[in-house]
DNA sequence: GTTATTGCAAACATTTTGCAATTAA
DNA sequence: TTAATTGCAAAATGTTTGCAATAAC
């Protein structure tokens, strides 16, 4: 299904804003701020507001299109969402971000925090940063 | 050690604001956005300035004495750090915090994505959110 | 044709900075 | 005594809102 059937089967639209922003995120190999997606849809021609750059990124997230990555000083990073349950990896010098999938030991380990809090979770955010393989490169050749 | 110690260490002083925020903190059974620890402070009668509840959270946090808990939608929750590795558990009602430990599995987790990705992981946010048994329990009784 | 969506301008909120005065060591 | 730290006031930054005009369906 793509991104037209998506929205409009919820009496969404898919705007030209939107479409712009579908295609900065589509282009992109790390996670955007808000304000670093308007400027390369203007880079791009595509002459869209701030406004609604604000406004897509927080329905996409509330629809499950779009995920936040939250860095260690910055929170405001936005990826396309991959299909399915997915957690980020990030790389602290180029901010390359990774989807990574196969967590299923998480299960148990909920299931034992549950016992002993009490707790009922219903919901996890786990995020590994390092460097990516470009930048160990990079490093590797300055020592 | 305490904290007097910890920061004399460093050339750093124990001031009245940073008593007032760790006191704060210390009382603190949920995370705190700067606002909200100015504003407690202000209640405790300890008259600090905002610009050092920011100062000081950075500089703690730099430190490792303290912990930022990113939520869904707030990231600027701080709580203090208990020593060694831990995590974080949020309860989406009431936003209590609560700290676990015991996430030995985690490391070969890590080196499946290190191998799978090529990337060099040291660092990870790992984080669980849900209710906790105070909310379940108001829960229960409106059913 | 209908109504979701846009973009502006302006309100609002949050965070950072320079700098003289203060205070912890 | 001396240097880290504070707090103010102001700047910079980031986000949200109301509303008339527009464009997607």
């Amino acid at each position: 299904m793509d991104w037209q059937e998506k929205l409009n089967q919820k009496g969404l639209r898919l705007t030209h804003p939107r479409r712009a922003i579908i295609s900065v995120l589509e282009r992109a190999d790390t996670s955007l701020s808000p304000q670093a997606i308007h400027q390369r849809s203007l880079d791009a021609n595509e002459e869209i507001g701030l406004v609604s750059v604000y406004r897509t990124l927080e329905l996409f997230t509330e629809l499950g299109l779009v995920r936040r990555v939250h860095g260690h000083s910055e929170c405001q990073g936005y990826v396309l969402a991959s299909p399915g349950h997915h957690h980020h990896l990030v790389c602290h010098s180029c901010d390359a971000t990774v989807e990574f999938s196969g967590v299923e030991d998480l299960s148990s380990l909920i299931t034992h925090i549950e016992e002993e809090t009490g707790f009922t979770i219903n919901e996890h955010l786990l995020q590994f940063s390092g460097l990516c393989p470009d930048c160990q490169r990079k490093t590797d050749i300055r020592d």
